[in-house]
DNA sequence: TTGCTCAACTTGTTGGTACAAGCTGATGCA
DNA sequence: TGCATCAGCTTGTACCAACAAGTTGAGCAA
């Protein structure tokens, strides 16, 4: 039943392309084209099935490729839908101070001015370091570290989860750190009102497929990337603490502002 | 010929995880566990086949759910590969001055500084701007931009494409920037040279899985990410360049040093 | 009108088969 | 010995069939 789709006389070029192929090829096309624009619905496996006289497999697979390049994404009695992209802007040079309302980054600030509705949930434990956290923090591996933990939501759409480590040291010289509760003022301007005061931090951004926690976590199916910031904090000499977020690569775009620049305006797109 | 497999018997808890779930899932464990290292060969589709008691089909869709995840890779008449990851580290904060020598980045250097060959093919030519450039470069949508581009290589593997759009008012105050050789001392001091110097800058950073076009130009399979780095430079209340950069995700991790840090020494992993 | 059921759509899962095509090592010929 | 060929492994592509399961709207019942 396997039959090679040569199409030479039909094509004008060669076409060695696998049948799978060339159905996500025309359907990635229409797709650039706006013929299907950003939240639309394609048509079903059975119409594309009879368009492109494949087999319904084929057509999955052809669907499973774009599914994967996180072009479009599906739902069980729904259909294929495009993607859509709106891309928040995430300012992070701009240098923390005691001027932020809270827990160090401007999360809460920058959803607010965008229009969005931010919430979260949140957690303290105290955790052992991991090879990563420990390397980081400047503390023996497994010893224990101040863990607190955001799980963050625009609009009630999953958006990003946020770990912050502190090492034990730091801890015991601003115990409220360990405790359950939110910290009203801050965390840093409690850190600075207990004498510790960021000077500086080391930021690292990588990317990767979500593991399975984190497609929980963030409501990713596949196709989208995770976008890995890790911020560790420095006050003179100490590393003071190490912040892991994990953002939704389709919905987050980082940004740096470096040297002396004119004012920005107008947003713009990906 | 459709059987659910429920084993409650044999699982304990109530498994209602599809069967290509339970396969991708138990080799996710096994390669975290380490019983398959990265760069080993995981048993061939129809041994696993045996061992799920599924058919090939439903293995080799629990298998291609962990090359989404960019977990393992797969090639023709070999097998499936856990995947290695060495990651490069890209100092992203470090101040572009007259000191580097060459084109604007310290990207040689680096790649020289590891231990590592670097390669790269280039190109110039004129190019109508796009929306996104024409944003950032802020000109009109299509007018002429100059675009030098780098294909760069790390020991022959593709690393990364480097788009760098210049205005036209610039090209004309600086014509080198528009002949399609190399710039011997490197564009910055050439644009130094020519009295226009870099003030500041302002960097995007997002991700998303690759373009068929990125795909070819990285090499990079289905499941891993694209690092997307864009850098506007500024002198004084004008932009002079857009920096499109393109990482293969898997292998890039990008850092910014922000205020006042120790020195740093130690290397670590992601 | 309101609310429920159900048919008819959608995609998801699992099985089967067949052949194409890439890789490797053994075999055999020169 | 050296080289080409080929058998036997691997994954890749393509088809078929059947049933599970989520969604929606039509239509009937209260």
């Amino acid at each position: 039943m396997y039959q090679q789709v040569e199409r030479v006389g039909h094509d004008g070029a060669m076409n060695k392309q696998p049948k799978y192929r060339q159905v996500a090829d025309a359907l990635r096309r229409e797709i650039d084209n706006g013929a299907y624009p950003p939240g639309s619905r394609l048509p079903s496996e059975s119409e594309l099935s009879t368009r492109f006289e494949a087999s319904r497999n084929t057509v999955r697979s052809g669907l499973n490729a774009l599914v994967s390049e996180g072009l479009i994404s599906s739902s069980q009695g729904l259909g294929y839908e495009v993607r859509k992209h709106e891309v928040f802007e995430l300012n992070a040079s701009r240098f923390e101070n005691l001027t932020f309302p809270q827990n160090g980054d401007a999360y809460s600030t920058d959803v607010t001015n965008a229009g969005r509705r931010p919430s979260q949930t949140f957690r303290v434990e105290m955790t052992p370091a991991t090879a990563y956290v420990a390397d980081r923090l400047k503390v023996a591996l497994g010893s224990t570290t101040v863990l607190r933990f955001c799980h963050r939501f625009v609009d009630d759409v999953p958006w990003s989860t946020q770990a912050t480590y502190y090492p034990d040291w730091l801890a015991k010289q601003a115990p409220r750190l360990a405790e359950p509760g939110d910290i009203a003022e801050g965390t840093t301007r409690y850190l600075a009102a207990a004498g510790i005061e960021q000077a500086g931090y080391f930021d690292e951004i990588a990317t990767r497929m979500p593991t399975p926690d984190e497609s929980r976590l963030l409501d990713v199916g596949a196709g989208v990337p995770v976008l890995l910031w890790t911020r560790t904090g420095y006050a003179d000499d100490r590393v003071i603490r190490c912040t892991i977020t994990t953002f939704r690569g389709d919905l987050n775009r980082m940004n740096y502002e470096i040297g002396t620049l004119p004012d920005r305006n107008g947003d713009e797109r990906p």
